[in-house]
DNA sequence: AGCACGCCGACT
DNA sequence: GTCGGCGTGCTC
């Protein structure tokens, strides 16, 4: 075997020099070594340490000083040809640098501590000055670095004996083993621990109460974790200790699996489902589309409580059965002990759960266990995507119109388009499901792209909640000036009298409040750009931003439209809204649930449990109380104001407010609980208001699909967005005109071709975070092979010509 | 990104 | 005369 070289990516480099570097591959290490290794590698003038993933294998290499790999992790921690492929996938289509990739596919404990050693090369080098160092490797056996430098040796000598020829370095890559823990037994039989216990023993008899106790524990329970003894006995580890130094008892160590849902019932009942008529018809659609092995979507279509997860669970019976296997992707918020308790107790550990508030340790044993093929289905959030199973049947994203599946950090992938790319290379099928589908779903459907599958009747023949919209423009005629209208006051009322349940959504971002016009309804809006100005309080009384451009102006004191009417800061807090309902409904209990109330993981879903327990008459909260799963006893789900998200600064925002307001009424009533839903108001002529009220998503969708094409926006158009950000600002702006000037000509010089429009550069929304300054582009384009070639070159000189002080970041189609 | 090389201002 | 500022260039 000829010397080998490999070329790699490095697993930290910045995307302008993210690209394929050769390493000459030592004998030693040639049997370890293949493509999706992580290897270790030294890098840059200071050779500084780094991991990378290899990505090929050549025999020779033009390269003029090659450097050799240093360590290999565990072949484990490779890259299979489909996750190597995957990343890939990522790179181009997110411009992330390949290791942000290959960091979302491998959990970050994989990643060794390095170890570096010193041996004795064997050859007579070392100078008479060095000679106590020489003295310590007499014995042939080497050193660590740190032991080394512990006892007094310099850095720069050691380095310099390794150029002389006097020692040699070596590497090792600690593996992580996972967590173990003590495993206490007997050491023998029964019979002899209880000798030991009684009189006959004599001078041997155990006679401490405490080590008495932990072995008639023992006698009784066999063996147990060291840790459960001593709390079960109230002894401390010393007394089990002694007892092993004695020979009476054997300690082990046993690894375990850390896992946070241990504590749910993993039981295998796989008792067959039944499904209505509307059931069984999408369930067939499913299925043949499943049976053709091909890579297949379909979005399911599905209105709240027709049933989607039994139709799914039917699906997944099956395709576990065919020895394939699953993942199912909730939004962050849905992923309760409820959700994984429904799959845990028909596939019993054979379910595994990922999401992003798994510890490292936790992340890091979920992974292992796919991996080693002990799980058919992934259940997480959207990072569960990336779960290295080999032999993928079915993914499956619930809700697929919400946005926590789209990342909104490096690399900012869309979850979607990862499990689209995912199925296709595994032929497998990919069901979206909602029953207020992203545009982008729905128009993929129509265009025959995904298989569009209704199931559009409620289970159980429940009916839709009446709903009522009220116009609090006329309540503050009335002089109404509380955030609850009198007629949800009545229907709260009512709905308490009876012993029922009630749900109060408000949807409050952030702190900011809207200013709008009492009068005409109408917000006051940026000249610039249509969207809402938001109100900023300050120590001088407060100004008025858009967060699209910048713009900035002094609060108005009369309306900009009709030039009569008086103004209000509507926008009152689920805090206030919650004082309030105190006030006039002083014998009701309320829980509120909102991101103050929710800080511990566990406390989103107490306060849920305590809700479904009838602890309380009212929720009332943010998004979250659009999501968890059904409570039966609510009769009565009130919107406090549904205008709140209508005037956001994006195209999406109607699209939101349909979505948010058409979950939220369905949360009301079921089959034997006829439900109500109120929404609030100051826009009561809104359309998308009115559609959410009737549940007409296709109305809904007919009439904003047009505007979108008339406007180009998604689906008919890509939009990139880039942001240009720095701490220095007077370098930002002439670095992003430069940015400009450097595309405008890229653009016209070699991609003539390419339809692309270029706009701003403007201030972010939020124009200072973090001691940042930021600037936006946005492009809107059709995003394919060629235009992601311009925007990773654009990416690319940017990084080498424009700034040193300045970074650019950019986000396909961003939400 | 990180680190070295290289050319201009305030210090012993 | 030098120490050290950060502009520029390279990384197998």
């Amino acid at each position: 075997m000829t010397a080998r070289y490999v070329g790699v990516y490095l697993l930290d480099a910045p995307y302008h020099i993210d690209r394929e570097y050769a390493y000459y591959l030592p004998v030693a290490l040639a049997q370890e070594v293949r493509v999706g290794s992580i290897v270790l590698v030294p890098f840059g003038q200071a050779n500084r340490r780094s991991y990378a993933l290899v990505t090929s294998f050549s025999e020779e290499s033009d390269v003029e000083k090659v450097k050799p790999v240093l360590a290999v992790l565990p072949d484990r921690f490779s890259l299979g040809e489909e996750m190597l492929g995957l990343c890939f996938f990522l790179r181009e289509h997110t411009l992330c640098p390949l290791g942000d990739a290959v960091r979302c596919l491998l959990p970050s404990a994989a990643f060794s501590s390095v170890t570096e050693y010193y041996r004795a090369s064997g050859a007579p080098l070392f100078d008479p000055i060095h000679a106590e160092l020489a003295a310590l490797f007499e014995d042939g056996k080497r050193r660590s670095r740190e032991e080394l430098l512990a006892i007094g040796s310099q850095a720069a000598t050691l380095s310099r004996l390794v150029e002389a020829g006097a020692l040699v370095r070596e590497y090792e890559l600690k593996e992580n083993k996972g967590k173990t823990e003590k495993y206490v037994s007997l050491a023998n039989s029964a019979e002899e621990a209880l000798f030991f216990l009684s009189a006959e023993a004599g001078k041997r008899r155990i006679r401490g109460e405490a080590q008495e106790k932990i072995l008639r524990t023992l006698i009784a329970e066999g063996g147990m974790r060291r840790t459960d003894l001593c709390e079960l006995t109230h002894t401390t580890t010393a007394q089990v200790t002694s007892l092993v130094s004695r020979g009476l008892l054997a300690e082990e160590e046993i690894s375990v699996t850390r896992d946070p849902y241990a504590h749910l019932h993993r039981g295998t009942d796989r008792t067959p489902i039944n499904l209505s008529r509307a059931q069984t018809a999408a369930y067939d659609m499913l299925l043949s589309l499943y049976e053709e092995r091909e890579a297949r979507a379909a979005l399911l279509f599905g209105v709240t409580g027709s049933g989607k997860t039994k139709v799914m669970m039917k699906l997944i019976d099956r395709v576990i059965a065919d020895g394939r296997q699953v993942i199912v992707m909730v939004p962050e918020i849905a992923l309760t002990p409820q959700t994984v308790g429904i799959f845990c107790a028909r596939y019993g550990d054979r379910v595994a759960v990922i999401h992003s508030s798994l510890g490292e340790g936790e992340r890091f044993d979920a992974w292992r266990r796919i991996a080693d093929g002990e799980i058919d289905l992934v259940i997480g959030t959207r990072s569960a995507v990336f779960a290295p199973l080999s032999n993928l049947g079915l993914i499956v994203m619930d809700e697929e119109h919400e946005h926590t599946y789209k990342s909104e950090s490096d690399p900012k992938y869309h979850t979607r388009d990862v499990a689209a790319y995912r199925c296709g290379i595994s032929k497998s099928l990919l069901i979206l499901a909602s029953a207020t589908p992203s545009f982008e779903s729905f128009h993929k459907a129509e265009q025959g792209k995904y298989t569009l599958v209704p199931l559009r009747e409620r289970y159980g023949g429940a009916s839709l909640p009446e709903t009522e919209v009220v116009d609090m423009r006329a309540e503050l005629r009335a002089g109404n000036r509380s955030p609850i209208s009198a007629r949800l006051l009545d229907a709260l009322q009512e709905t308490l009298s009876e012993g029922k349940q009630a749900i109060l959504f408000l949807n409050r971002r952030g702190y900011n409040t809207t200013v709008s016009c009492k009068g005409c309804g109408s917000p006051v809006t940026c000249p610039n750009c249509s969207v809402a100005l938001t109100y900023h309080t300050d120590r001088t009384g407060g100004s008025m931003f858009c967060h699209l451009c910048g713009y900035r102006t002094a609060p108005a004191r009369v309306c900009p439209e009709c030039g009569s009417g008086e103004l209000s800061y509507v926008g009152f807090g689920t805090q206030k809204a919650e004082a309030e309902l105190a006030a006039c409904l002083p014998e009701a209990r309320v829980l509120r649930m909102d991101a103050d109330t929710t800080t511990g993981k566990a406390s989103y879903d107490r306060l849920l449990d305590r809700f479904r327990k009838g602890e309380a008459d009212i929720l009332l909260g943010t998004q979250m109380v659009t999501k968890g799963h059904d409570f039966p006893n609510v009769a009565l789900v009130g919107v406090l104001l549904a205008d709140t998200s209508l005037y956001m600064n994006d195209f999406r925002s109607t699209e939101r407010t349909f979505s948010q307001l058409t979950q939220v009424i369905g949360r009301a009533g079921r089959a034997d609980t006829p439900g109500r839903a109120i929404i609030q108001t100051y826009a009561p002529q809104n359309e998308a208001i009115g559609m959410a009220c009737r549940q007409d998503y296709d109305g809904f969708y007919r009439s904003e699909i047009e505007l979108r094409r008339t406007l180009s926006f998604p689906p008919f158009c890509d939009i990139v967005q880039l942001t240009v950000s720095s701490a220095h600002e007077d370098e930002l702006m002439t670095a992003s005109h430069r940015l400009l000037a450097a595309m405008t000509s890229l653009a016209r010089r070699e991609y003539p071709d390419l339809p692309l429009a270029l706009f701003g550069p403007f201030e972010a929304g939020v124009y200072k975070a973090a001691g940042k300054f930021r600037l936006r582009m946005v492009a809107k384009c059709r995003l394919g092979k060629k235009s992601r070639e311009f925007f990773a070159r654009v990416m690319t000189d940017f990084g080498t010509n424009v700034g040193r002080r300045v970074t650019l970041s950019l986000d396909e189609n961003p939400l």
